[in-house]
DNA sequence: ACGACTTTCGACACGGTGTCGAAACTCTCT
DNA sequence: AGAGAGTTTCGACACCGTGTCGAAAGTCGT
């Protein structure tokens, strides 16, 4: 949003007025992304169609070609940061410092949290952006590194003797997807919710599964209390 | 199949001949099942189309809706069994005694090495018949009758003092969730595969997913190591 | 031979995707 | 002031996939 906006009236926009007289409020582009964003929250982005995200953003069908080259190009730019969040924490985590335990814990936890406020449906969001390999490879690659980036925690762990021999690389896919399965009981919106975790808050999903990796991992599951009290601590 | 296709030429099939002259070997029916499971495990649900599952079953587009309402009707049929397996096996499992941990271990395993196995997505299938529930509600209460076993299962370790206290209900959502995870790392087919798990096959994916759960849950770690070895004994 | 039944097909309506060319404006230059 | 370039939008359309409908083309029984 432009300063334009807030004081005077909208400077005048080139092109063609829309039908209807309903003019954007900002930048179209962004207007689609954020009524795409809702719609692939409500009901997917297979449940969802260009004519809808059109219609919402006060467009016609054809015009948000204009902007996007197709549904995915528009999946594309929601998802581009989703890896990055994750992977900021990972790097204030590292500069916060303290045992690789802690700071697999904070890192779990927070995925965990993350997954269950994700208002997507991650799998879906996986399928689809595998499919496209190229137009999705930042994706795939920043995923990668959060992954080799929590086996080599578990790896620093183990060599540190806080935590008990595991193999890093597996140990890192089932914490990774212990943290994804939470969308499964717990979305802010969606269609499926397996049930059992509505009775928990994403807090307590979060902490629980955390819990649940370190319990595996310790070698002294005593510490387990410690670790998670600093975590709570670090990140309310 | 009857005995009619294996002898004598095949009875006269009622009803108007295929176009090309080409008969079925079969039951239509059970052909374009057995059609639209290879291409629902390449393809997934959505990139599947009915004109394809038709051509390759020998038939034309509209006649695949003589004997199914719809695509999902034909994965619906695909899938009533798939929850079966895991709770045929428990059932085993239970008659087989021991305690609540080794059943548990085995339960677990299993139904890793059965999601390794499995052709399809279970995340898409999840997905598309939660958005049916009426049609789909025998899958979901075999879903939910699997969770309710496994948190059975984890409440009664507790009880002996084999299992450290945990809350039963979350638990068996982690565990089959890590379960449902490897479909992510290895599968027979199918599009999309996170890096990480292809060194490994599915009975090393499963034994270990199964050893990190007992390792979380188990009051006493040193006896993970007899649980396996019965457990491998008992499903080699 | 005829009618009932079954299985299959062709034609079609409808909805969704994506393209294309033009409409309807703004802006700049002469 | 007018012309041309550029931008944004729209309408029309081709194509694809789903799903329906009525008829074709058989078999079977009376």
């Amino acid at each position: 949003m432009t300063g334009d906006e807030t004081t005077a009236a909208p400077r005048a926009r080139t092109g063609r007025p829309r039908a209807g007289g309903r003019r954007s409020d900002g930048d179209p582009r962004d207007e689609i992304v954020a009524v795409a964003s809702r719609l692939f929250a409500e009901r997917g982005v297979g449940g969802t169609t260009m004519s809808e995200i059109a219609r919402r953003s006060g467009l016609r069908q054809s015009s948000v070609y204009y902007y996007f080259r197709d549904k995915e190009a528009i999946l594309g730019e929601i998802v581009a940061s989703v890896n990055r969040v994750i992977l900021d924490h990972l790097e204030r985590v590292n500069a916060d410092g303290g045992t690789a335990a802690l700071r697999l814990y904070r890192l779990i936890r927070f995925d965990a949290r993350q997954m269950c406020r994700f208002p997507f449906d991650i799998n879906e969001i996986y399928r689809l952006s595998a499919l496209q390999d190229e137009r999705f490879a930042g994706f795939w690659s920043e995923r990668q590194e959060l992954n080799e980036a929590v086996a080599a925690l578990v790896a620093e762990g183990v060599a540190e003797g806080q935590l008990a021999e595991t193999d890093p690389r597996l140990t890192a896919l089932v914490l990774l997807s212990n943290d994804e399965g939470t969308q499964n009981w717990q979305r802010p919106v969606g269609a499926f919710r397996q049930e059992g975790g509505e009775h928990y808050d994403a807090d307590q999903i979060a902490t629980f599964v955390a819990d649940l990796a370190m319990r595996a991992l310790l070698r002294d599951r005593g510490r387990l209390a410690a670790i998670r009290r600093r975590a709570l601590e670090l990140d309310p």
